[in-house]
RNA sequence: GUGGGUAUAGUUCAGUGGUAGAGCGCCAGAUUGUGGCUCUGGAAGUCGUGGGUUCGAACCCCACUACUCACCCCA
């Protein structure tokens, strides 16, 4: 137990460490464009948060969450999603006081549910995700859409499909949800028993049931967007028109529900396929009535969650000649190799003098053969290796061979770092 | 919670009852001031755990555990 993870956890080792940050980089700069700043909000916020926000008759709620009492006796919760802690911000210090529309997003922003873990599907995982509050009209809505789409096309990936639905408001779901119940219930002898417990804790999700023998009996089930009002009906029309407006293609997908209880009007997906079935990289709607639901005011607000593990994990389902991500390099521009050991000691001081150019500089630290240096710093992908003997001291010069051409110049050991910074930038305009 | 699969070196895996193996990786040498290629050598394994069958088990049987995939739900 000692040396292994907890279930459903993963560590990011390098080199798909570095895979995440040309990700985040890209994420931000995408963020940045539409006007969106990065919110942090705590890992673990209390529990009856959760309750209010994501809804006690979610799955999320009901089996998933990772809760504890603290020492104060408190019940924590670590965050399964970010929209609550979010709004709670949000309340809390009073930003609905500033310059609304207010657009903000999270990076790298840690999730925990209890659940079975499987490809694709963690215990903690972590999001990308965008909230904007104070703006209702749907151009938000299909703002944030957009940019969701644009962020997964900038990874590289292909295929991914929109989905979208309206699930009305309060003023025309309880309606409707009276009149899928009934036609629910006029069916429950043929519906899978976790439908029928369904019917009655939360009737909608019965329509996202992947049974298809549910399915089946579902054809001619009311639908939301039948029963929408005016109000409803207009702005799930206008999202459409700015959809088209921007040459998005989408279907309209009465199916979506969502699994979270504050969402109102827009639900969305966007979904790729793989050759284990279906999967949701990113998932988001609107949410017009939790500000005020957790205590503030009246302020309608739209977002989207993604999943940063699964982004990766499709896009290695995509064939690298595909992939965007533009990594950074963390081969040595110079590697300073010593004749032996004792002259390490002027190594060091060389590798210094490199680092402060601004050059990815390094030297031995495990008393190795010159050669087993050289074999090191090509495993590095060192761009160039100077080795200190007896000979250089002496001459106060170096040579900086270039490992690639095997090339060597010889420069004086004081010029050593503005000659070298010189050839490597010379050397990256080339390419 | 339900059902499948897997478990042997750091890693990927071979090994169907008789001395625990290979590729890759790692370390060293061949070249006592020079890397990639090649060759040679080396380190590294309670064969997941416990029990059973057998003269003998990595291998057959049982149980357990872990991992993994799928259902459900979701990112």
């Amino acid at each position: 137990m000692l040396t292994r993870i907890p279930k459903g956890t993963k560590d990011i080792l390098p080199p798909e460490s570095a895979r995440y940050q040309a990700m985040e980089a890209m994420m931000r700069e995408k963020a940045k464009l539409a006007g969106y700043q990065e919110i942090r909000t705590p890992v673990f916020e209390h529990t009856e948060l959760f309750l209010r926000s994501v809804g006690a008759s979610s799955d999320v709620v009901r089996k998933e969450m990772y809760t504890f009492k603290d020492k104060g006796d408190r019940s924590i919760t670590l965050k399964p999603e970010t929209t609550a802690g979010t709004v709670r911000a949000f309340i809390e210090s009073s930003l609905y006081a500033q310059a609304l529309p207010m657009k903000l997003y999270y990076i790298f922003a840690p999730h925990f549910r209890y659940e079975s873990p499987q490809s694709g599907r963690l215990r903690e995982h972590h999001q990308f995700g965008m909230e904007c509050f104070g703006a209702k009209e749907a151009s938000a809505d299909a703002e944030l859409i957009l940019i969701a789409m644009d962020v997964l096309s900038s990874v590289g990936l292909q295929g991914i499909a929109l989905r979208i639905n309206s699930i009305g408001c309060p003023k025309c779901r309880p309606a409707y949800q009276e009149k899928l119940k009934a036609y629910l219930n006029g069916k429950r002898e043929k519906l899978c028993k976790d439908c029928v417990e369904r019917i009655d804790i939360n009737p909608l999700r019965v329509l996202d049931c992947k049974n298809p023998a549910c399915q089946a009996e579902l054809t001619d089930a009311p639908r939301m967007i039948d029963a929408l009002c005016d109000e409803c009906h207009d702005h799930f029309e206008d999202l459409q028109s700015y959809l088209r407006a921007a040459n998005v293609e989408y279907v309209v997908d009465s199916g979506i529900v969502r699994g979270l209880d504050y969402y109102t009007k827009t639900v969305f997906e966007l979904t790729a396929e793989t050759p284990n079935g279906t999967m949701t990289a990113c998932g988001g709607g609107r949410y017009d009535k939790l500000v005020e639901e957790i205590g503030g005011p009246d302020i309608p607000a739209v977002g989207f969650g993604m999943g940063m593990e699964r982004v990766l994990l499709l896009l290695d389902l995509m064939p690298p000649e595909m992939h965007k991500l533009k990594m950074e390099s963390n081969a040595p521009d110079i590697y300073v190799a010593s004749l032996n050991r004792s002259l390490a000691a002027n190594a060091f001081p060389l590798m210094l003098a490199f680092r402060a150019a601004g050059l990815k500089a390094d030297m031995d630290h495990a008393g190795r053969s010159l050669k087993a240096q050289f074999k090191y710093a090509d495993k590095l992908g060192a761009a160039y290796v100077t080795v200190l003997g007896e000979d250089e001291i002496q001459k106060d010069m170096i040579t900086l061979r270039n490992m690639s051409t095997r090339e060597e110049t010889e420069v004086s050991l004081m010029e050593a770092p503005e000659k070298l910074a010189a050839m490597i930038s010379k050397r990256s305009e080339e390419e």
